[in-house]
DNA sequence: TTTATTTCGGATATTTTTATCCTATTTATA
DNA sequence: TATAAATAGGATAAAAATATCCGAAATAAA
């Protein structure tokens, strides 16, 4: 569904978010490590996150990822997922067709448009501030 | 979504199945242009589709590839998707987490439940059948 | 200003997916 | 039985995704 990038991206961002609502920078060693991803692909990754703006990255001494405490919540899932893997999951035809549209489907347009309309519908309407908040309460975990 | 490899089997088993309909077998080689498809690639996809039984290959000269036609209502896109994909679709997390379930969610597991579920009814519940049959009607294309 | 720390980003390596090529095997038919 | 027509399948190549390495640049603090 996702690719591996993407994967790692949104696990990465979650964490970023956990910390970030302690005030806590965090490095990708650090990342990579708590959601078990290899650490110099993370660091690749995040800087694509960090040229998108949807994370922040301090240089240096005592540098790091962060983010906007108060601009989590409206951080959605759809950004993260665009900034990495693009826009071929809300674009992109179901069997690969060039040109699919109402006036030249693929044979699964419209059955696909739902299952593609869902997912578009929990990425957009999905923060990481819920999904921080819910692994801060024990509901879900980023590894293992 | 898919890989390209079940993105061709899918639009192969389509074609064959328009042609089963007229009693006609066909060839890699007609399947690829039909389909839009690299051709030695396509042919070991139905290798994979005729291991499985999804299809049928006939060797030798007037040989090819056939649907028996009585059974192409029956045949589902779950199948083929199977057979090429695996059930990572069905069984893998969303956020790539090896163990993944109601006591040790991903912080995405339920909503993207709600996506795989749908897309799992889709595909269990779509026939060759009324695939064909719709392009035959041309309200639906496999290329372009 | 020097040093230690940390991200950035280019180069490279590995793995997986996608694609091609060629020969073997099968089969209908002349 | 010989031949032509087809699929089967192993070997290989190319491309894309995933992963690693290392020096450059930035920055805080001594």
């Amino acid at each position: 569904m996702f690719s591996k990038a993407c994967e790692y991206g949104i696990k990465a961002a979650i964490f970023i978010a956990i910390n970030s609502f302690e005030g806590k920078r965090v490095s990708p060693k650090e990342i990579a490590e708590e959601i078990n991803s290899p650490q110099a692909f993370t660091a690749k990754i995040l800087q694509a996150l960090a040229r998108n703006n949807i994370v922040y990255s301090i240089k240096g001494a005592h540098g790091g990822f962060e983010l906007d405490k108060k601009t989590i919540g409206a951080i959605k899932l759809a950004q993260i997922v665009k900034a990495i893997d693009g826009d071929s999951i809300y674009n992109g035809c179901g069997l690969g067709l060039q040109k699919c549209d109402e006036n030249h489907p693929c044979p699964v347009h419209d059955k696909f448009k739902l299952v593609r309309d869902e997912l578009k519908f929990m990425l957009e309407n999905t923060s990481l501030e819920e999904l921080a908040l819910d692994i801060k309460a024990g509901g879900s975990f980023l590894k293992t």
